[in-house]
DNA sequence: ATAGTTCATCGCAAATTTACGATGAAGCAA
DNA sequence: TTGCTTCATCGTAAATTTGCGATGAACTAT
């Protein structure tokens, strides 16, 4: 990337819009949280049955929307149960509301 | 990327999130829309007095912005002034809503 | 102990993104 | 014409993303 000059404060909110948008900006990653606002919680092997990828790929997205905070796993041996995080749920709403105004 | 098998049918509402998301997946675009939005409308010299980057950076930037759809440009020589695309503007508006429920 | 299930993680390859400086097109002014 | 301004685009480099198969950790059941 030759990050050779520039150094950008970014504010709270840039930070934060963009963040979740990164999230949001591959169709499964959509299709995963839909299919887990309306399941409230589902298994991986649930993904890997409703979505046609490799299952370590679709680990993969689980993780990216995991270290945005979107979701949350809960261990449950020898499965992993995963729920939207109601929290950053509500709080990605706000921010992209407040952005469009 | 190795694409061996999947082939995924998304849906125009997984791609229409996916697509805006992906063009406010950083934090310099979300400072050019909301610059753009309070001024309504901006010249490319706009942005690079206002953000520390490289010219040919921010245009990128712009760039981007231009073909996820949110922006315009309408040449006014030797300047283009940029606008938000208000149409996608409200369809974005639109999609994220139905998507926060 | 052995075998099976569920899932994250590793290693790899290809594609894409991000950033820069340099260049050049388009237009204006002298 | 020559020179100036404004801006997109090119070429390059590094980082990140995306996808896969293979592996192995953790746990259960036999």
């Amino acid at each position: 990337m030759q990050r050779t000059t520039t150094i950008i404060d970014y504010s709270l909110q840039e930070e934060k819009i963009a963040r979740y948008a990164k999230a949001l900006s591959h169709p499964i990653r959509i299709r995963i949280l839909q299919f887990l606002d309306r399941q409230s919680c589902c298994f991986t092997g649930d993904f890997t049955e409703e979505i046609p990828m490799a299952q370590s790929t679709i680990s993969q997205h689980l993780k990216e929307l995991k270290e945005a905070g979107l979701i949350q796993g809960d261990v449950m041996p020898p499965r992993i149960k995963y729920c939207i995080n109601q929290a950053a749920w509500a709080e990605a709403k706000k921010y992209f509301n407040e952005f469009f105004q």
